[in-house]
DNA sequence: TTGTATGCGTTATCAG
DNA sequence: CTGATAACGCATACAA
């Protein structure tokens, strides 16, 4: 038989033998007390001065081996630095740190072999499940998705019949809102900035923007429509070379980000917001209360879509042979300066150099 | 003696096991031959060949309980949705993520109680190290930082002879950047939002705002200074009680998050900038560059510091005898619209209702 | 090179 | 209630 088990671990910290010898009980009592089961009164006592005259902790390793659980979550956004996904997480940190869990953010950059290889390390049982708001979705992505080895909640739209638990809201209507309310306020030259229109999110709001100024008997000049990223820089350019062709009386932005840039694309050319051009933002982040004048924005709900997501989760953390779910977030709009009814006297415009 | 090993674990995922009754050789030979260590090539086959049959990943808990690292290392700031920590967060990820560990970010909110619970709980072994920036540092937290279990590096003022591991920047010097910017610019009455002068950055920020005006003659007028937190709502009402009795023609702000509730404030209240009032903001996040005009900010490096503060603390992992070394990131200033000189023609001012 | 056996630190089982 | 012992899944001395 080999050496006798050490006392301490290997970096000469305490251990339950630590406190057990010390306590003069066995292991097995010292464990049952520091876990608050069993002891009888002068036992508990020994142990807990023990541990507490050795400053003992528990390895959060060792633990986790025996538990099969690691208390971890993950949660996967394609920009950290977007504001929407910053909500989305303290809403998701909130539950999860309740439920005395700790979260994983990871940063997937909108790339999907990223995002799959992500998914499929999780088999290596590092977390106990994750949360991933993809904007892209692939039939590989999906499979991944499906048999994920530990649980997994998405954030955002889905094929209706994929057996994955699900938080969504409707940006398609989301858009309507916005739409309806320019319309409202005698706005008729409606601009679109969008993101890439191989996103989900992204075709959903092209798709939710035609519809829309559809309904309202508009025929679309496809000159008010421009595409780029889901981002500040490309929306500025995108509205700048919106602007260079046509004369809108309001834009709407695919999220607030690109509205932030819209914004300032109108401004250095000289247009009054909301005098010459409304403007309306989607997520309704604290990025859009920010400007000057505030953006009026869409609201898709994010903080209550992440915890919604959060709460699917711990579900199925607790139960993993429960059916798959789906939850739905209702978008609202939030109306503000930014596309307040254009007064029908037009200001002097002057140029402005950036 | 119990019943043999099971060649599946608990929840029926492969293992060592599997592969290797597969292969038909030990778990030693298999383990090995995972690990890329040893095996003669016709093992080698054969285990790979199981392994991938089974679909064989390992179990990232047992290996960290056999090696000691989790190979996770953790971010603790203040405020996740301040673009500072974002574009810090993005420097250390990159860093962290290159040598193959994974980040894992807290937030503190700024509590300090908060704060070093964080610091004991590292105790459990986690994560392999941590790096964190304190906004309040007390002896308490020091002391908590001093025999922390596991590596930490500290990003942010600590008193010189403090034997942790710290990335720094000059931020009094980083206001003096600003002021000598807006007085060579022909600016006097400048003033300043400053955040909450309980916290490190806040003092410092104080000091070199008072020590710059001084160097340059000037005598400060304390109608001038505002205080609040380090956020856009608190900088927004600051500066309006600023506003509201004193006529600055230049301000200087703690951080970008005040500067652009300055902005909001200023341009609500019919100011110009930079006309009648300049702006310049500090960390040069991407939100100065949103802003219309673009806001002059004084970069602390943040993105510089993270990056060093990551190579920093993967450094003493791999070597935890390392002295205690310290880095240090010289702050800049970004000259933007914010701030060009101001035209001597005062352009007529009218009230603009919010 | 290969296999056996042991330990990483904890919790769970089971007999006493 | 208590203690001895076996897992958890992996890596690694050591012996063969």
């Amino acid at each position: 038989m080999g050496r006798k088990r050490l006392q301490e671990s290997a970096d000469g910290r305490p251990t339950v033998h630590t406190v057990a010898a010390r306590a003069g009980v066995s292991i097995a009592s010292a464990s049952r007390v520091l876990n608050g089961v069993g002891g009888s009164p002068e036992t508990v006592r020994k142990v807990r001065e023990a541990a507490a005259e050795v400053g003992y902790v528990p390895n959060a390793i060792a633990r986790s081996l025996q538990s099969q659980r690691t208390e971890l979550v993950a949660l996967a956004v394609e920009d950290i630095g977007n504001p929407v996904y910053v909500e989305m997480m303290r809403a998701i940190e909130s539950v999860v740190a309740d439920s005395g869990r700790q979260l994983l953010v990871h940063a997937t950059g909108g790339r999907i072999d990223n995002e799959t290889a992500l998914l499929r390390r999780l088999a290596n049982r590092y977390v106990d499940g994750m949360i991933v708001s993809p904007i892209r979705v692939t039939a590989d992505h999906l499979t991944a998705l499906q048999d994920s080895p530990v649980p997994v909640v998405v954030v955002g739209q889905l094929a209706e019949d994929a057996p994955v638990d699900n938080v969504r809201t409707d940006s398609r209507r989301g858009i309507a809102l916005a739409v309806d309310h320019l319309v409202a306020t005698g706005r008729r030259r409606i601009g679109f900035v969008n993101g890439p229109l191989d996103t989900v999110p992204g075709a959903a709001r092209d798709a939710g923007f035609r519809t829309a100024l559809a309904a309202h008997g508009i025929v679309l000049d496809e000159n008010l429509v421009e595409v780029g990223d889901f981002q500040y820089a490309a929306g500025r350019d995108a509205t700048e070379r919106l602007l260079a062709r046509a004369e809108p009386d309001a834009l709407v932005c695919a999220n607030d980000l690109i509205a932030v840039g819209a914004l300032h694309a109108l401004l250095a050319r000289g247009r009054q917001v909301p005098t010459d051009v409304a403007l309306v933002g989607m997520d309704d982040t604290e990025l859009a209360r920010m400007m000057f004048p505030q953006l009026s924005s869409v609201s898709l709900g994010s903080a209550e879509r992440g915890r919604r997501a959060a709460e699917l989760l711990l579900q199925r953390i607790a139960d993993p042979s429960l059916p798959p779910r789906r939850a739905q977030v209702a978008p609202s709009l939030a109306v503000r300066a930014s596309s307040a009814p254009a007064t029908h006297v037009p200001a002097p415009r002057e140029e402005v150099t950036s």
